[in-house]
DNA sequence: TCACTGCGTTCTATAAACAGAACGAAAGAT
DNA sequence: ATCTTTCGTTCTGTTTATAGAACGCAGTGA
């Protein structure tokens, strides 16, 4: 199905979905409703400007009207059992990677950590801009940018910028919590 | 800015930093090259034909093109400290909102949730689709769609479709656990 | 019945997006 | 040095996307 054909039909099913009429739209959009009405049967190659305004009254991001079929849907269903050396009492930080999502140009991770009693570790700054979202179970953790950490005790979250160095300390006890990391990839990202 | 201006913008930018000259592009898009010496200069309001072309040359999600700034960054440094009724032991099921954070047309939620234990608990299919993302912490819980739910011990994890009707049920002690959610934003504004 | 309204399509004239040629500038090659 | 090539811009004619009018159709009310 070539584009044009495509956006057409998004342009209008998202309109029979908001439930308006194509005079309706073609008014708010200050379009002329002969032109909408050959653009929603596929019979014209908008231009960015229409695109635009059609996006904004239909409430969409333009980006979505281009969209041949939704991103491949993150597949469901898929359980993760702790691993045994999730055990080992020997490490003194562990961030063990329990799954990762890839879709739209991002990308989640999420991880569980452990820190030992008395253990204190910097991560170095991460290469893409990285969100890192820690939530603590269990502990007390002084965590977040190296320059100015926070103590978050059980039930605490932090979100920081994994982008500068990052301490991960546990001052008295073991410390047991969850990390999500989200970045915008790579290569999606080039502007 | 207007948006012709930001996609011409985006075009050159794109194109300078692959390397390629405008001829080379305008050669491998099939477009005259004073079309694209035009539209990088913001002089132009393409057509969608057109930006597709140029969008594959150049080796970009469409989408990429027509982004006037990066995503306002999540902004970083939030810390939640746990509200004391977190703490209340009436509840059967709490689960409690941490953070939220919008970007990209997504959403990403993270929770802390508690069941206790012997109750169940069937949320209902969310209306836009939802990936729902847990890790237990302690006890066991009964989780997933409610047509097949796994059981999950601590540190175990599990992914499923929030979609469909789900449960959480704790049989023989208190669960905690970290859920995250994820979803396209229903109504994003436009771009 | 007969206006009257709003609907979506088709038609027509205008504005502008396009292809391609012409141009001057800069860089190599012989 | 003078061809030669490639660059990016500007210009010109053609194509086409658009605005708006004209059209037929369906529903509503007097």
């Amino acid at each position: 199905m070539e584009l044009v054909k495509v956006v057409g039909a998004n342009l209008r099913a998202t309109r029979v979905h908001r439930g308006l009429s194509l005079s309706e739209v073609a008014r708010r959009a200050e379009l002329g409703k002969g032109t909408l009405s050959e653009l929603e049967a596929g019979q014209r190659n908008p231009t960015l400007e229409t695109l635009y305004a059609l996006a904004t009254v239909l409430g969409v991001p333009l980006g979505r009207l281009l969209i041949t079929e939704a991103d491949p849907p993150v597949e469901t269903g898929l359980v993760v059992r702790r691993a045994d050396e999730a055990e080992l009492p020997g490490r003194a930080v562990d961030v063990q990677l329990v799954d990762r999502t890839i879709g739209g140009g991002r990308t989640l991770e999420i991880y569980r950590i452990h820190v030992r009693a008395g253990n204190r570790y910097v991560s170095p700054a991460h290469r893409p801009r990285v969100i890192e979202q820690l939530l603590v179970h269990s502990g007390t953790l002084v965590t977040g940018p190296e320059s100015d950490p926070e103590t978050l005790g059980p039930g605490d979250y932090i979100r920081f910028d994994g982008g500068a160095d990052h301490v991960y300390a546990a001052t008295d006890e073991d410390v047991a919590g969850t990390l999500v990391m989200r970045y915008v990839d790579e290569e999606a990202s080039a502007l």
